[in-house]
DNA sequence: TATTGTTATACTCTATAACTATA
DNA sequence: TATAGTTATAGAGTATAACAATA
């Protein structure tokens, strides 16, 4: 809104997108939590059963490199999942030091519940952008992701 | 790059939006540490410190809730940043329940430093957009932080 | 000797609840 | 009685380092 005549520099827009990126983040935790979701299911856990769920069966370590953190991090949100009996450790026969996580049965509905309500959130909060808005944010934000996973040798 | 001729749901914006906000954070956290600015300015802290830099003098009470965070919260920041001199607590001469805070003799330099690295991180990052397409981006981030804030009633 | 996952430990961000001093 | 900030406590997310079992 303010700007209109001034250029825009890099570090505005970054520290728009941080700024956005917080409320959205805050206002996406508040929907879970009101939607009937254990409190248990956080943003990163969800991310974490998400990224067992496509995968089926996975290892400690693959899961670790996939999604970008320690071994040690793993270890405590399988941990905290299988507390919760969303997800179950098996040795992987193939090599004896190596374990496989999987879902549980209760895993993916409530998986798909907390997608719905994510779904929900998103509406309400890109109600006011029109369908080629959207798509045109989601290109922009791919293009960032791109440049910014390119960049890390 | 996928969805060329599917219809592109809210989640998925959102869900994009949630993941490049992710890489971006660990990305400009690590050119924030590599960079030469001590480690115990985080990306948290470095928003406590703008904050209250803009202000000048500010309660306790007022920075909390300007950003958001419990009583709690802000005390813990000021402890932090007190013991490392950045700021400063002093009585409030008006109400001796109140704490003003405001920024010690360094933290200007430091903070100078802070927004000169995240914008050089910025400039990495936003490189492959075009001009017309940075101010689009931040004109379509800033209203949804507008129908977020708005929504929160 | 290298790798897999775990125990041990620590730090940051965040919160709620109980309390103290003041208004 | 209400408000400002603190102590006490807790939990999530993240990390590094040391170690055991296995390769």
């Amino acid at each position: 809104m303010k700007k209109n005549s001034e250029t825009i520099t890099h570090g505005e827009v970054l520290e728009t997108l941080i700024r956005t990126t917080h409320l959205l983040h805050r206002q996406f935790e508040a929907y879970l939590s009101a939607s009937g979701i254990p409190e248990y299911i956080t943003g990163p856990r969800l991310r974490f059963l998400v990224t067992v769920f496509e995968a089926g069966k996975i290892r400690m370590n693959e899961i670790a490199s996939k999604l970008g953190i320690q071994a040690r991090t793993a270890t405590q949100f399988v941990d905290a999942l299988e507390a919760e009996r969303l997800l179950v450790r098996t040795p992987d026969p193939s090599d004896r030091r190596a374990t496989i996580i999987q879902l549980s049965e209760t895993a993916p509905s409530l998986i798909a519940e907390a997608r719905t309500a994510m779904s929900r959130a998103a509406e309400k909060v890109l109600e006011p952008m029109s369908y080629e808005e959207r798509v045109y944010l989601m290109q922009l934000l791919d293009r960032l992701s791109v440049q910014v996973e390119s960049s890390r040798e």
